[in-house]
RNA sequence: GUGGUUUUAGCUCAGUUGGUUAGAGCGCCUGAUUGUGGUUCAGGAGGUCGCCGGUUCGAGCCCGGUAUUCCACCCCA
């Protein structure tokens, strides 16, 4: 939980109406207030305007005589809003938080400050398929230096994850300070959101459509014939960056921005990098408002979702909470999303790693104290053993190990007890040989 | 936030113009096999048809409301 003033303003216009906003303890504004009677709302509000001055210039009766129903319940909905809305907000990312964090506790960082945090964020978002209302992000980053090596890091973070869980995807960057350079060499600086917002439905809707829309927002046409070499980039990154240096040869803060990632780019190759997986994309833009240089985004193959990563360089963030001049760079992994992938994807593996080993049965009274002798004698020497519960039949305690992939069956009966031996069963093969304690925990470990 | 869509057995889904006892596959249980899983065969259990109300002699099916699922837009993890 975060004070809403922390959170607003943080996340550009859609990310405001996208907070979850907190009641104040006691109120209550859930539908059935608003599917009341007209008598029962009005007297409802009556009590209201009692607990709160704050709506008491409305005269409820007047609109309620002037106004359709539904305008009427809009307004009262507002109002109610205002008096119920507590000063408290669900998080919405870990970045945010994260910087009010670093300012308060400025005088016991030693900077550049690194750290990593996995917790649940919220969005007041209609869910669908990899749109949650709650879900895990996990977060790295490092405030407190404008070094590009940490962008360099951050890739080599997103590659060697992706390698460990065996996911094929494409880290996309671009530097939000490309994207200034681009539209004021176009002439439309003062457009910015606006212009980034159309450019970066690239993909979705086409060349044609995004060209359209730019003329409709009052673009030249020949700042809209300058931009076309955003579409037509050819060639490995490095060409496509050269390309892009000449397009915002004009501005200044745009040469930057591609000589910043030139220089990302050097790091790596300086690392030996795989260059294959990462894919620089112009048209990138990213929602959050708080980024000023380098931005991320990865995308998995093979199944239809969103991002399931997004990062990049904030240099104000801290500044907005009282610290300026400290410049963090900081990616976030969307867990859930992650494991939608590995989900569909069948990557997940077929049984855990430390799952049992070994099913011990069960056959009544006497022979599950020796069973149970024997279980706990395996996981004394390392071998992780299950007794069965309950006293059953032979065929459901092998059921039960076949279901659970347990690889061997050690089945204790009256001969075993008597012989003090183990008759232990292979599940694969179906081989069955007799073994004592000793030779049994040899076998297994 | 806007526009759609889904909801019937544990799971995935059929269910005709409203008509007797709501079905299938898979799963589950029992037995063939008294101490031997996967295969096969025989039998069985399991349903307030999301919820509330209405129309009708009669509603899983029609109407209203509500919840829910998923999708598109928007946006993003």
């Amino acid at each position: 939980m975060e004070n809403l003033s922390t959170l607003t303003g943080k996340y550009g216009d859609e990310g405001d109406k996208l907070i979850f906003k907190v009641l104040n303890s006691g109120e209550y504004l859930g539908g059935k207030i608003f599917n009341k009677t007209k008598e029962n709302l009005l007297s409802f509000l009556d009590n209201q305007i009692e607990k709160s001055k704050k709506i008491a210039p409305l005269s409820l009766q007047d609109i309620w005589d002037n106004e359709t129903e539904k305008s009427v319940l809009e307004v009262l909905k507002m109002h109610m809003q205002e008096v119920g809305i507590s000063e408290k907000a669900l998080r919405y990312d870990l970045t945010v938080p994260f910087a009010r964090y670093v300012v308060m506790n400025r005088n016991d960082i030693t900077f550049p400050f690194k750290r990593y945090q996995v917790q649940p964020v919220w969005r007041a978002d209609r869910p669908q398929k990899g749109r949650y209302r709650e879900f895990y992000q996990f977060d790295a980053d490092v405030v407190g230096s404008p070094s590009l090596v940490y962008e360099a890091e951050f890739f080599q973070i997103f590659a060697e994850v992706f390698k460990r869980l065996g996911t094929s995807v494409t880290i996309k960057y671009n530097n939000r300070k490309v994207l200034n350079g681009i539209t004021e060499a176009i002439g439309a600086q003062d457009k910015f959101v606006e212009v980034v917002t159309i450019i970066d439905k690239l993909d979705k809707i086409g060349v044609e459509k995004v060209n359209e829309e730019l003329a409709v927002l009052g673009v030249t046409p020949s700042g809209i014939d300058k931009l076309q070499v955003l579409f037509t980039l050819q060639g490995g990154d490095k060409e496509k960056l050269e390309a892009i240096k000449t397009t915002v040869s004009s501005s200044e803060i745009g040469v930057k921005g591609v000589e910043e990632l030139q220089a990302v780019l050097s790091y790596l190759e300086a690392a030996n990098f795989d260059f294959s997986t990462i894919e620089f994309d112009p048209s990138l833009a990213r929602g959050l408002s708080y980024y000023t240089g380098a931005i991320f985004e990865v995308k998995a193959h093979g199944v239809q979702i969103g991002s399931i990563c997004g990062g990049g360089r904030y240099d104000d963030l801290t500044g907005l909470f009282g610290l300026p001049n400290v410049s963090g760079v900081g990616i976030s992994f969307g867990v859930d999303r992650i494991y939608d992938v590995l989900n569909e994807l069948n990557l997940f593996p077929e049984t855990m790693a430390d799952a049992a080993k070994v099913l011990v049965t069960n056959f009544g009274v006497d022979e599950e104290k020796f069973s149970f002798n024997l279980v706990t004698k395996l996981r004394a020497a390392g071998i992780n053993a299950d007794m069965y519960p309950t006293q059953a039949k032979l065929g459901k305690q092998f059921e039960y190990a076949d279901k659970k992939k347990i690889p061997f069956v050690a089945v204790i009966g009256a001969d075993e007890m008597a012989n003090n031996v183990v008759n232990l069963k292979d599940m694969v093969s179906g081989v069955q040989e007799k073994y004592t304690v000793e030779e049994l925990i040899g076998k297994l470990k």
